[in-house]
RNA sequence: GGGAUCAUAGCUCAGCUGGGAGAGCACCUGCCUUACAAGCAGGGGGUCAUAGGUUCGAGCCCUAUUGGUCCCACCA
């Protein structure tokens, strides 16, 4: 069993044979089994466009440990990857391509424009998940998915005939969000609102037939072209007696009607206000209410148009705005402006300000799609971790506006719907019916627009496994099992895959919801391009390591939180990965050339008892953890076991046993055994989390078995437990801590040993702590170390530290200081004095003990009696140096 | 305007259903002890934002206040 390994872990070379390892022998693959119980997660697919990010290395470390886990449980654990066509943002990089090359997108024509984008798919789409790979992610790669491939397609192909012949999906004219640069509709998602410094224009609209005119406030003055009336509320008695009249609407030869709505706010502005229907989603609705014209001023690209422009067509929205204020002051019509600042609607892709147009768009009908979803919160069928994000979740379900889905681009599902050139005739089919049912002429063409991106991504879950067919793997894998995703997509994509779940599945396509934060810089910035403070993960893995940047993203983070990611804590990281790799160096070295058997009971000392015991501990700890998705706590309780139990206590306990095998051949076996199988156990709690350092060296330690990740995820045994062992080896920890504590106070080197009496009257401890001598000796820079039940053979001017249930004498001659020893003593009667107290006060508060649990209270009565008669020690100790000292 | 969330050691953050304040980093003091200096052993450092309340007991629950972050929302 030679294997050497390097002084430090070298995580390069390792990771990539590893996973190529993985991917041979198959291990991500995952088929319908009936045998076994599913575990499925889909992955939110990352943009072809994208590269990869701390959010995605966050999303999919947090993803990847969940499968492991389930994995190593014996669950036949499925993670689908896959990719998204990401409609804006691709066709918005591909047509930019095209502009560098000096071609025009539209000259270029759809056909060859979209032959151009799938090439660009083939080329770049897959950078993000051969990426991906290097994080250790181990997802079916067999089962690959694209939101446009065949299967995808053809479920919205599904989904938007079935839900348009149920009347969900419907076509209308109506007001939208508009995008003048991609020159497309946006859904109400999309649209991120900032606040902006503006202006109130204070405009005068004369009142025809009087000299009077009415005060208008507005931001946006060059929307005045498509004013169709002025607002007031109509109990206003300002302006009770002008409703019905009309104004001269400035700067044309218009003339509107002012009219009376309730939404006009009397205190807001002059409390008049201009009615643009065709501009503003409020007043589209007054428009409605008040059956007011419509008037649309613009153009796709936001110019102001031919039919009302005027002297200001062909002018952009802001130039146009500047020259008609320039005219209305002109015209003596501008009454002040005043500084304002207001919310703006934003594309979110290209952060340009939204128009809202009134457009013929696709929609889908919400209401009723919506309830099944809330339901399924409140039912608890569905489960949002950390549970806060449920508000969220149902307050926009509860407010939700029809989703606008058609986009004017050309990259995407293309809408199912054809149109008869002869008669107007729309139907809706799978294919292009030829003929038109109505006129029966042969002039049907297909809808220009294509889907929301969104449509697609909302079907993911069951899409992905042959639905619409009614396949195995949709029976078997589906309803998935968790959603891992950041809260900032909620509402585009989690309420959408479950409403759809619903709708077309009858289930909700998964029963929790995982919610993750941020990876923000270190100064808590968001990363992004702009800022150029991005950290790019694969960097951190070149450099550090991918369980390296595993752990970090999961150290210390509670679900939900944003995080802050510095190259201090990605080294601290790093260190654990070779802190396990050095511990696994000692044993495998320790192992070396030796046969480990199965040891009798009677060969294991406290410290192996105990260090089983706790291991097993750990175990059940981490696992509930884990099922309660508390994977930073998880991952802190197998750092600290490993590091600061397996490693600075227990091996160091072992060494003298490995080292004095000669004389205790049993004993030397035993302890190896147990350092090999609490070091095996400890791999597996730590594999989900760090996949590659623990299977490098599992590999190495567990010969005889095919690999980490697909092996058992350990349980609790009882037969593991005991209770003695773990009261000796407290004491023991007491014993050596305090020993190092005075020796390290009274700055004594590590070469002047000193022999070590601890006087314990409970005679098993005493026995246990013997069995431990010679480590003890080691670890206490002792050349003696002595357990007995009386103070024999102490000298009066040793050094003391006083334990519970036991007190240590370290004779150090020469070096007392007494005068030292007395304060050092002092200050410990002084902290035992505190802490009886504390004890005493809560033991004589009748209400404590009447109406505090029992255990509570027996366990203060224990500490109490420990301290009183630590306290006696304590005295006992200082009144004999001070005697001496006299 | 509505809602969420945070405020804990110099920094970044944990702290599970209320029962003696924790980690990592940084800092100070010793150590190259045959797994590891990416390490070992010790140490300093916190009226858990403020004020009330509930409770035998509050970092944790309730209320208010202050300050920060975020989300939602049509106030022209």
């Amino acid at each position: 069993m030679s294997q050497n390994l390097e002084k430090t872990y070298n995580p390069k070379e390792i990771e990539s044979k590893l996973y190529e390892n993985w991917c041979e022998k198959k291990y991500f693959h995952a088929e319908a089994d009936r045998s076994k119980k599913p575990f499925t997660i889909v992955m939110p697919p990352p943009n072809i466009t994208g590269k990869l990010h701390m959010g995605h290395a966050l999303d999919n470390t947090l993803q990847d440990i969940l499968i492991r886990y389930k994995r190593m449980q014996g669950y036949n654990a499925l993670w689908v990857p896959g990719t998204d066509h990401a409609a804006i943002s691709t066709e918005v990089k591909v047509t930019n391509q095209l502009k560098d090359e000096g071609i025009d997108k539209k000259e270029l024509g759809r056909e060859k424009f979209l032959e151009r984008t799938w090439q660009w798919k083939e080329e770049y789409g897959g950078t993000i998940t051969s990426q991906l790979k290097k994080l250790g992610t181990s997802c079916d790669w067999d089962r690959e998915r694209f939101t446009m491939d065949e299967g995808c397609s053809r479920a919205v192909e599904e989904v938007f005939i079935k839900l348009y012949e149920e009347g969900y999906i419907y076509k209308g004219s109506r007001i939208i969000n508009w995008c003048p640069v991609c020159k497309t509709s946006l859904s109400d998602a999309e649209v991120e609102h900032e606040e902006q410094d503006g202006y109130f224009w204070h405009i005068k609209y004369p009142i025809v037939g009087t000299d009077d005119y009415l005060e208008i406030a507005t931001t946006r003055p060059e929307t005045m072209l498509g004013d169709t009336a002025i607002a007031v509320h109509p109990d206003d008695e300002r302006y009770k007696d002008i409703v019905g009249k009309t104004c001269k609407l400035p700067l044309t030869d218009r003339e509107i009607p002012i009219i009376a709505d309730y939404y006009v706010d009397k205190e807001f502005g002059t409390g008049a206000v201009k009615i643009t229907p065709a501009h503003d989603p409020n007043d589209f609705e007054v428009g409605k209410r008040h059956n007011l014209p419509e008037l649309n001023i613009m153009n796709d690209d936001a110019t102001i148009n031919e039919q009302y422009g005027g002297k200001y067509a062909g002018m952009e929205r802001y130039e146009a705005r500047k020259a008609m204020v320039a005219d209305l002051k002109e015209q003596g019509l501008l009454v002040k402006v005043v500084p304002h600042s207001h919310n703006v609607g934003t594309h979110d892709r290209c952060h340009t300000t939204v128009e809202p147009l009134i457009k013929q768009q696709w929609f889908v009908r919400m209401e009723e799609l919506a309830k099944p979803a809330i339901n399924a919160i409140k039912t608890g069928e569905l489960k949002f971790v950390p549970e806060r994000f449920d508000k969220i979740y149902l307050h926009w379900l509860e407010n939700i506006r029809d989703w606008c889905i058609s986009r004017q681009i050309w990259w995407g599902h293309r809408i199912p719907a054809y149109y008869c050139e002869e008669c107007g005739e729309m139907v809706v089919a799978r294919e292009n019916p030829g003929v038109c049912p109505k006129c029966g002429c042969k002039h049907m063409i297909q809808d220009e627009d294509t889907l929301d991106t969104w449509f697609s991504s909302a079907l993911w879950p069951f899409s992905t496994l042959g639905w619409p067919d009614k396949t195995e793997d949709l029976d078997y894998f589906y309803p998935t099992d968790v959603l891992v995703t950041g809260y900032d997509i909620i509402f585009f994509w989690v309420i959408r895959m479950v409403f759809s779940g619903y709708a077309h599945t009858g289930k909700a396509p998964f029963h929790t919801v995982f919610i993750h934060g941020l990876v923000r810089d270190s100064k808590g910035r968001k990363m992004s391009k702009s800022l150029g403070n991005g950290i790019d993960p694969l960097e951190i893995i070149e450099q550090y390591g991918a369980d390296a940047l595993r752990m970090t993203l999961v150290t210390g983070n509670a679900p939900g939180n944003d995080m802050r990611f510095y190259n201090e804590r990605v080294e601290a990281s790093r260190n654990f990965a070779n802190k396990v790799w050095n511990a696994s160096r000692f044993i495998l070295m320790n192992m070396e050339g030796k046969e480990i058997t199965e040891p009798k009971s009677g060969d294991f000392n406290p410290a192996d008892r105990w260090i089983m015991s706790r291991c097993n501990s750990v175990v059940k700890d981490v696992t509930e953890n884990m099922d309660k998705f508390e994977l930073g706590i998880a991952l802190s309780k197998v750092y600290d076991f490993i590091w600061d139990e397996f490693c600075d206590w227990y091996i160091e306990l072992a060494k003298y046993r490995i080292y004095h095998a000669e004389e205790n051949p049993a004993g030397a076996n035993a302890t190896l055994y147990t350092l090999r199988e609490v070091l095996k156990k400890a791999l597996k709690l730590l594999h989900p989390y760090m996949p590659f350092v623990s299977e490098e060296i599992y590999s190495k330690v567990a010969l005889e078995e095919e690999s980490l990740m697909m092996s058992q995820w350990p349980v609790f045994e009882e037969a593991w437990e005991d209770a003695e062992a773990e009261t000796v080896l407290e004491h023991y920890k007491e014993i050596v801590r305090g020993v190092r504590n005075v020796r390290a106070e009274m700055n004594v080197p590590n070469g002047r040993k000193a022999t070590v009496y601890v006087v314990c009257e409970d005679a098993a401890l005493k026995d246990g702590l013997m069995l431990l001598a010679e480590s003890a000796k080691m670890m206490a820079s002792a050349n003696a170390f002595v357990a007995q039940e009386d103070k024999s053979g102490i000298a009066d001017d040793a050094v003391s530290v006083v334990v519970p249930d036991a007190t240590v004498y370290v004779p150090l001659e020469e070096l007392i200081d007494f005068e030292q020893e007395i304060q050092r003593l002092t200050k410990e009667e002084a902290r035992l004095a505190k802490e009886i107290a504390r004890a005493d006060g809560m033991l004589n508060n009748e209400k404590f003990v009447s109406k505090a649990p029992e255990a509570k209270v027996l366990e203060e009565r224990e500490k109490l009696e420990t301290y009183k008669q630590m306290m006696e020690q304590v005295k006992e100790r200082l009144n004999g140096l001070k005697n001496k000292q006299v």
